[in-house]
DNA sequence: TGTACATCAGTGAACGCGCGTTCACTGATGTAC
DNA sequence: TGTACATCAGTGAACGCGCGTTCACTGATGTAC
């Protein structure tokens, strides 16, 4: 990776990188709407038209935000399920059922996705907001079988939703005949909770009514599998 | 309630309502962005200043057809309801328990809440959107007890929604110590089906594999009470 | 029944704004010989 | 090691656009006497 030398020469060097960087901190300000390409160009430094060597228009550049803010989103969804994989043993407590581990992980995705909403809310909105088409599912064809990359860049919200929802599946918590689609289902639920405490009649609600909402949703969403 | 005379006349007459029908059309084809004051005097046939004679500013037509909208919504949430109210006696059949009727009611709701969502996804989005601050829920202070007039303009989604849990709180259908908080949940669980299959990962499964998700997700959520 | 006049609800022209995008250009970089 | 040159990544000025909003105005309406 070349890291640009000195802030002061013609050329930037990392231009694009910059430009998705201030780009996302003007969605983070102001949502969608707010990520204007002369506004990026202007925070970066630059002309406006030295974005067009980078990007072919506006919806591009709107879209490398999408994928950077869904990527982050992910990353600590990974992170929160990492401090679930192996269950704390509790003194001499009975160590916990598989598909009680398999509902704390996926309590543990519900709580990251909808922390990562209330404090970016501009991305959150973007990432899931109305603009322009959504990003497709496939980079390549079909990920071969499951994306085992650490980390891997594609592995969105859902494969991680998907992996859990396999876990409870696995450990019986989910009776098979309700496993199919229970992905759409399950993240619908979430998502709606981040959506309507945002934008919707919940916003004005203080932070311990809406925690308190969140976790009711969340045993809700649990006794429901 | 004044008619237009005829269309010719210096004085429109019905300016307002009709701005704000032009302005409906409008958010339906292209949702909250697409509320353009310009376009909408443009459509009525009279200048934008017009408008000016009838609406503070651009944010009060959007809000005005943000309520009609509600309104809207309500009313056909009602009308659901309504054709719920008295359990069909089917020929000899044992009569459903009353939290089973409730249940069902409760399904109606959920059902034309998305009915509304995939009919009018724009006016879904602006009803529901990041746009502009959420129009208070007390008209004069609080409504004396319950707002008991027929197709009361106020009584929202959420009231619809309050008044079919507490019948299924009173029919034993939800354990009382869960009660409290549980209509930001359910509409928050319902919403966001809408809004995934609308502007999220969903909005490109046809209707058929919608329509199941729907399906599934009332189940999830009735199960989860 | 008629007339003066205040009020209401329109007109049309203009304002400034910031946007996305294009264009001909130019300075810096790196490669071939 | 030096030099010609293609290529890349910037500049700056300009384009047209449509928007929200304001302004002085004017035609129609209705009320007082």
């Amino acid at each position: 990776v070349s890291v640009p030398k000195s802030a002061d020469t013609y050329h930037h060097g990392d231009l694009r990188n910059a430009l998705v960087g201030a780009a996302t901190s003007l969605a983070r300000d102001g949502g969608p709407d707010a990520v204007v390409l002369r506004a990026a160009a202007r925070q970066v430094g630059v002309s406006p038209a030295a974005a067009y060597h980078h990007f072919a228009n506006r919806e591009q550049l709107v879209q490398a935000v999408k994928q950077a803010a869904l990527a982050q989103l992910s990353e600590q969804m990974e992170s929160a399920l990492g401090a679930r994989s192996t269950p704390p043993r509790d003194r001499g407590r009975p160590r916990p059922s598989a598909a009680e581990v398999a509902r704390q992980r996926l309590r543990a995705l519900g709580h990251a996705y909808l922390q990562f909403a209330f404090d970016e809310p501009g991305l959150f909105r973007l990432a899931f907001g109305p603009r322009g088409p959504w990003p497709t599912d496939e980079p390549g064809d079909e990920p071969t079988d499951e994306p085992t990359g650490p980390h891997g860049d594609g592995a969105g919200p859902f494969v991680l939703l998907r992996r859990v929802l396999d876990e409870l599946a696995a450990a019986g918590a989910i009776p098979l005949e309700r496993r199919a689609g229970l992905e759409y289902v399950t993240w619908a639920q979430v998502h709606g909770v981040g959506t309507l405490c945002l934008d919707g009649p919940l916003a004005d609600i203080d932070a311990s009514e809406r925690q308190r909402t969140v976790e009711q949703a969340l045993d809700a969403i649990i006794r429901g599998l």
